[in-house]
DNA sequence: AAGTATATATACCGGTCGGTATACTCACGG
DNA sequence: CCGTGAGTATACCGACCGGTATATATACTT
C-alpha cells in the first residue's frame, strides 16, 4: 500500500527543477551536472531539491521518465496523423527524423545506460522499458497493417531504429535515419509480399 | 613536425596503467573512475600516471584507441577465416555475436560518446572513426562479393550492426544480433538478386 | 487562530576530484 | 662515475561532490 507513492502533481519549484535538470542532464551528462548547479540554474535552494525529490538518483529517474513520456506522446501524435495502416509502420522513421532534428545528443536512454554502470540503478529499467515499448509499438503497427507471419520483423525494426540514432550521433552519419527507413521499407515489403524471392 | 609525437613503446608501468584503466573505464564508466583508483589498482603512484600520459583526458583517449584497435584486429581475424566472399559479409555479425558474448557493457565508443558531452573532446573522434571504419569495411566486403549497385547497403549494415548492440544491452533483447543478421541476409539477398520484387 | 506545506537563505559535513610538488631509489649506458 | 629515465612515497592544492542542519518567511486550509 505504502510502497507506491501517489503521483502528486509537481509544485512550481519542482517543475522548474525538473525542467532545468532535464536540459542539463541531457546536454552535459548526468555525472558532470551537480545538484548545486541545478539549484542555481533553477533559482532554487538545494534543500528544495531534496525536499521534492529525495536524492539525485531519484531526480535522475524522474528526468528519464519525463523524457520517455515526451517521446511516447510525440510518437503517438505523429502516427495518428497517418491514415494508411501500412504507411504508418514506416512513419515511425519519419517521426524519428523529426525528433532527431530537435535534439543533438542522441537518445537519452542510451546515454543514461552508458553512464549508470550499476545494474541496480532504477534508471536502467526506464531505458529498458522504452525499448520494450518501442518494439511492442512496431508489433502492434505490423498487426494493424495485416503483416503477420514475420515474427522477427518487429525486432528488426527496433534494431534499425536504435541503430539509426547511434549512427547519426556517434558515427556522424547524417542520413542514417533515411538509410534505416529504406531498409525498413524493404523488409516490410518482403514480409507483406512473400514468395517473390526464392 | 613536433605536433605528432613518436609512438614510443609503453613502459611496463604504463602498460599496467592502460590495462587497469581500460577495465575500469569500460566497466564503471569514465567519470566515475578517478585517477587515484587507477593508480591504486595498477600498483602505481599518480605521478607515474601523469608522467606517462599527461592528463586523464589523454589516458581516456589512449584507452579508446587501444580498445578500437583490439576490435578491428578481432574482426579482421574472424573474417579471414571465411573463404566465401558472399558469406563473409554476414560473418561480421557472427564475429559481433562472439564479441558481445565476451563483453557485458556494450560498445565502449557509444558509451564514451554518451559520457564525453564536450564536442571538442578528442575521444569523440576515436568513436566516430570506428564507425567510419566499420562502414568502410562493409563497403569493401560488398565490393569483394560483387554486390554493387546498392549504394545504401553498407550504411544499412552499419545501422543494423550498431542497433544490434544497443538492443542487446540497453533493450535487454538477447537475440538482437541474430535478428540483425537475419535482416542483413534479407537485404543482401535482395541486392544480390535484383528484380525478384516489383 | 493554528497548522501544514512550500519555499527561502546560509552554513556546514566528510569525501573525492584532477593535478602538482618535493624528495628519494634504482638501473642502465656513455 | 655520472647523468638520465623510470619509478616510489607522501603530502598538498582549490574545487566540487551529494547530502544535512537550522532558522525564517509566506500562503493556503481548516
Amino acid at each position: 500500500m505504502t510502497a507506491t507513492a501517489v503521483e502528486r502533481p509537481l509544485t512550481p519549484a519542482a517543475r522548474r527543477i525538473l525542467a532545468v535538470a532535464g536540459d542539463l542532464f541531457y546536454e552535459r551528462g548526468i555525472h558532470t551536472v551537480g545538484v548545486d548547479l541545478i539549484a542555481r540554474e533553477a533559482g532554487v535552494t538545494k534543500k528544495t531539491i531534496y525536499d521534492r525529490f529525495g536524492s539525485k538518483e531519484a531526480l535522475v529517474v524522474a528526468y528519464l521518465r519525463h523524457r520517455d513520456q515526451r517521446w511516447r506522446a510525440f510518437m503517438i501524435d505523429r502516427l495518428r496523423r497517418v491514415d494508411d495502416r501500412y504507411a504508418r509502420v514506416l512513419a515511425v522513421f519519419d517521426a524519428l527524423e523529426e525528433w532527431e532534428a530537435a535534439w543533438d545528443r542522441g537518445c537519452a536512454m542510451v546515454n543514461a545506460y552508458a553512464e549508470l554502470s550499476d545494474p541496480a540503478h532504477p534508471g536502467r529499467a526506464v531505458a529498458r522499458d522504452q525499448k520494450a515499448w518501442t518494439v511492442e509499438l512496431f508489433a502492434q503497427l505490423l498487426d494493424d497493417a495485416g503483416v503477420r507471419g514475420a515474427p522477427m520483423l518487429a525486432d528488426q525494426l527496433l534494431v534499425l531504429h536504435e541503430g539509426a540514432v547511434v549512427a547519426t550521433h556517434v558515427g556522424g552519419r547524417d542520413s542514417a535515419v533515411t538509410v534505416a527507413r529504406a531498409a525498413a521499407r524493404a523488409l516490410l515489403a518482403a514480409a507483406a509480399n512473400p514468395g517473390t524471392s526464392a
